[in-house]
DNA sequence: TCTGGGGTCCTAGGACCC
DNA sequence: TCTGGGGTCCTAGGACCC
C-alpha cells in the first residue's frame, strides 16, 4: 500500500515556546543557549538572517548581540518538555496514526485521506497555533524523507505559506534542485563532503544515483536515503517506540574541577539521575560505565573511561553509586582540570526480566522499598533528597544566568497579566 | 575567560573456536 | 617447522540525528 508522510516540525521550536509567554521578544532577533549558557541551540528567523550558525559559542558572537540587541536566554527544558506534550497531544486530533519523532517533530501518516493534503496541513497548522501559540510547519511526501525535504521547503519558501505537499507533484525534480545534500536527512557533514567531490550537491543530484552501485563505498544507511529520495520507502511510522538501549547522563562542569572529591561528588550526583531514569522506565542495567574528560578545546587533554559488570542487574541507586566511585578512584589523575563527566548505562532490561544469582547477598527487597519510597518523595516535592556523596557546595554545577520561569509546570511561575 | 546533551545504527577489526 | 579458512561474537569508533 502507498504511504503518505507527513512532517510536523516546529519552527525554531525553543526560541518559540519562550515567545509563547513573553511576546515581546515577538519579531526580535532571540537566541536560546545550551547547558552552561555555552553555545547557540535555537535562533530566531532574525538571527538566522543575520549569518548566526547553530552550535557557535556565545562568546565568539558577543558584537554581534550587543550590535544588534540579541535577546539571549538558557536553555528552560522543563518548559520545552511540557509545551512538546501539548503539541504533540494537538497533533493526535487529527490521526492516531503518528510517531513523535523529537521534541518538535512528528510523522503523521496520512494515507486514505481524500481531500486536499495542503488545505489539511493548513488546518493542522491552523489549531496547534491556536491552541499552543507555536508556529509549525508542514511537508508531505510519499517517504519521511521526501516530507523532511518538502518540510524544509515549507519553512522557507513565502508561497508554501508553511506547508507543502510533494506527493505526485509537477514540482518534484524543482524541489530537489533546492535542497543541498547537506541539508538530507542522513547526510551528514562528511558525507556531504564527499558528494560534493563526486560534483553531487542537491538532492536532484543524489535521487539520480544507482543506490545499488553506490552501496559499498557508503554503505546501507546512505544507499536507504538513495531509495527514499526516489519515492522508494524504507523507513515505516513507529508508533511504538523501541526499548531503550542505554542511558546517559552527562554535563561539562560550571567550572573545571582538579580535586577528587568534587569529582566523585559529581559522578555521583549524575549516576543518581541516571538511576531514577533507569526506575522511571521500570529498567534495570547490567553495564555501567564513567567517563571523565578534560576541555577538548586544550592542550593535552585526558580522556578516559571505566566500566563495571553488575554479576546481578540493578537499579538500586546505592550500588550504582559504588561502582561509579570506584571507577573514579581508577581514573582520576593529579593536576589535570576535569572539565566533563558522563555515566552511560548499558544493557537495559525490563525488572521482570532480571535472572537472579545464586550467590547474591543483596537484600533485593528492601533495596526496591528504599528506591521506591525515595523516588516518591523526590515526586512530591520541589526539594530532592541527595546522597550525601553528591556534595553540598558542588561548584561544578551548570550555570543558567539567564533562564525564563517555568510557566506551565510551576504555581510559583505561572505568568501573570498586569 | 568563555565551546551542549542524549541517543541510534553501522562497520571494521580483533579474539576465539573449530 | 611448516601451514587454512570460515564463522561468530564483541568492542571501539565513526557518522548521523535532534
Amino acid at each position: 500500500m502507498n504511504r503518505i508522510f507527513a512532517l510536523a516540525d516546529c519552527n525554531n521550536f525553543y526560541v518559540s515556546c519562550e515567545r509563547v509567554f513573553n511576546p515581546r521578544l515577538e519579531k526580535k532577533p532571540v537566541v536560546v543557549l545550551s547547558n552552561n549558557d555555552g553555545i547557540v541551540v535555537s535562533r530566531s528567523n532574525e538571527v538566522k538572517s543575520l549569518g548566526i550558525k547553530m552550535g557557535v559559542p556565545i562568546f565568539e558572537i558577543e558584537d554581534l548581540i550587543k550590535k544588534h540587541n540579541i535577546q539571549v536566554l538558557s536553555s528552560n527544558y522543563t518548559l520545552y518538555a511540557d509545551m512538546s506534550n501539548r503539541i504533540m497531544e494537538t497533533l493526535s486530533m487529527f490521526t492516531p496514526d503518528i510517531e513523535v519523532y523529537s521534541i518538535d517533530e512528528a510523522f503523521l501518516d496520512l494515507a486514505g485521506f481524500k481531500k486536499s493534503l495542503t488545505e489539511y496541513g493548513q488546518e493542522v497548522r491552523k489549531t496547534v497555533k491556536q491552541w499552543t501559540g507555536v508556529p509549525v510547519s508542514i511537508g508531505i511526501g510519499k517517504t519521511k524523507t521526501l516530507a523532511k525535504i518538502a518540510n524544509y521547503i515549507a519553512k522557507r519558501s513565502e508561497k508554501a505559506n508553511g506547508v507543502l505537499d510533494l506527493t505526485d507533484s509537477p514540482y518534484m525534480d524543482k524541489a530537489l534542485a533546492q535542497v543541498p545534500v547537506e541539508k538530507i536527512w542522513g547526510i551528514g557533514r562528511r558525507t556531504a563532503a564527499k558528494l560534493n567531490k563526486m560534483q553531487i550537491t542537491t538532492a536532484f543530484d543524489l535521487s539520480k544515483i544507482d543506490a545499488e552501485k553506490i552501496r559499498d563505498k557508503f554503505g546501507i544507511v546512505f544507499a536507504r536515503v538513495v531509495c527514499e529520495l526516489q519515492g522508494i520507502c524504507c523507513y515505516d511510522l513507529e508508533q511504538n517506540p523501541p526499548a531503550k538501549k542505554s542511558i546517559s547522563v552527562s554535563r561539562m562542569f560550571g567550572e573545571p574541577i582538579e580535586s577528587k572529591e568534587k569529582l566523585i561528588e559529581a559522578a555521583a550526583s549524575y549516576t543518581s539521575r541516571a538511576g531514577e531514569k533507569l526506575r522511571e522506565g521500570g529498567l534495570s542495567t547490567g553495564l555501567l560505565t564513567v567517563y571523565v574528560a578534560t576541555s577538548q578545546f586544550k592542550q593535552d587533554t585526558y580522556f578516559n573511561s571505566h566500566t563495571v559488570k553488575f554479576e546481578v542487574y540493578t537499579n538500586d541507586t546505592t550500588e550504582l553509586i559504588r561502582a561509579a566511585v570506584g571507577s573514579i578512584e581508577k581514573l582520576y589523575r593529579q593536576n589535570c582540570q576535569f572539565k566533563r563527566c558522563g555515566i552511560i548505562l548499558n544493557e537495559l532490561a525490563a525488572q521482570q526480566q532480571i535472572q537472579n544469582s545464586l550467590f547474591d547477598t543483596a537484600d533485593r527487597q528492601k533495596s526496591k522499598r528504599l528506591m521506591e519510597t525515595i523516588d516518591k518523595i523526590n515526586n512530591k516535592t520541589g526539594m530532592p533528597l541527595r546522597w550525601a556523596v553528591e556534595g553540598i557546595t558542588q561548584p561544578w554545577q551548570v550555570k543558567f544566568k539567564k533562564l525564563s520561569k517555568r510557566y506551565t509546570t510551576c504555581w510559583r511561575e505561572l505568568p501573570e497579566v498586569a
